[in-house]
DNA sequence: AATATTAATCGTAATATTGCAATGAACAAA
DNA sequence: TTTGTTCATTGCAATATTACGATTAATATT
C-alpha cells in the first residue's frame, strides 16, 4: 500500500524511523555534509554542488527543515542554509540509544 | 522518478543512505530492537510481537537480511533470526561518524 | 502417506518518493 | 519600471515502497 502503519508503533520507533528516513536519500546526506562542511550558511550553491536540479534540491532541503535538522535564513534574494545544531544533537542522540543497543551477549545463529 | 541519482554521490554517501533506509520504517525498527531484547534468536513470533502480516514482517526480514544486518537460521520448520554483530558494529561506525560531524563553531543563522 | 506448521514467494493494489520543466514570488540592480 | 537573480511551488511522469491474500516449499507430526 505504500503507506506505513505507524499506529502500531511506539513514539520512539516511529520517530527513529522518521529521522532515519531523512538519511535514507543521498541528496540529503550529501547536503547535510556540505552544510557542516562549510560550517557558516550556504545558499543556492548546493545546486551546482550537488548535481541535482535547482526544485530538487529546493525540496530536498524543504524536508529537511520540516524535520528541523536544518534552518533557513532570507537575505535579500538567496536563502542562507544551516544546520540546526540543538536539534541536531537530540536526533543524534535518539539515533545513537538505538545503535548501541548491546551486542555483548552471544548470539545464537 | 522515484529513483535516486546514486551515481552523483559517493560510495559513502550512498552506503550511509542504504542503511539509514534499512531504519526508516518503524517496523524494521521494531524488529530489530526485539532481536536485540531476546539476543537470543527469534522465528515468527516477530509476527505476533509486531501486528503486521506473516508475508509483510518476512519481507521486512529479507531486506535486513540483504544488508547483512541480520542472520537467519533454519531450523525444523521455523527460521531463527539475530542481529549480525559484526556487520551491526561496521554500519555503527558509518552513521556515527556521519552523525558526529563537528558542529562546535558558530553558525550564521 | 496424510496432515499440520512455519516461513518464503508471487501477484497485486495503494501510496510514497524522486526528479524536473514550467511557473511564480520576492527582491536587487539597472 | 524593467530586468535579472534566486529560490519556492506546481504539476506531472517514472519508479519505489508497503501491505497482504493466496500460494508454495520445506519440514514435523501423526
Amino acid at each position: 500500500m505504500g503507506v506505513s502503519k505507524t499506529e502500531m508503533f511506539t513514539d520512539s520507533q516511529n520517530e527513529i524511523a522518521l529521522f532515519a528516513k531523512a538519511f535514507g536519500h543521498p541528496a540529503r546526506v550529501a547536503i547535510l555534509q556540505y552544510l557542516f562542511k562549510l560550517n557558516a550558511c550556504v545558499c543556492g550553491d548546493l545546486v551546482s554542488e550537488i548535481g541535482l536540479a535547482q526544485p530538487t534540491i529546493s525540496q530536498h532541503l524543504k524536508e529537511l527543515k520540516h524535520l528541523g535538522l536544518i534552518k533557513g535564513n532570507v537575505e535579500g534574494t538567496s536563502v542562507c542554509y544551516c544546520i540546526d545544531t540543538d536539534n541536531w544533537t537530540k536526533m543524534k542522540k535518539l539515533i545513537s540509544g538505538f545503535l548501541d543497543q548491546d551486542i555483548s551477549k552471544e548470539n545464537c545463529c
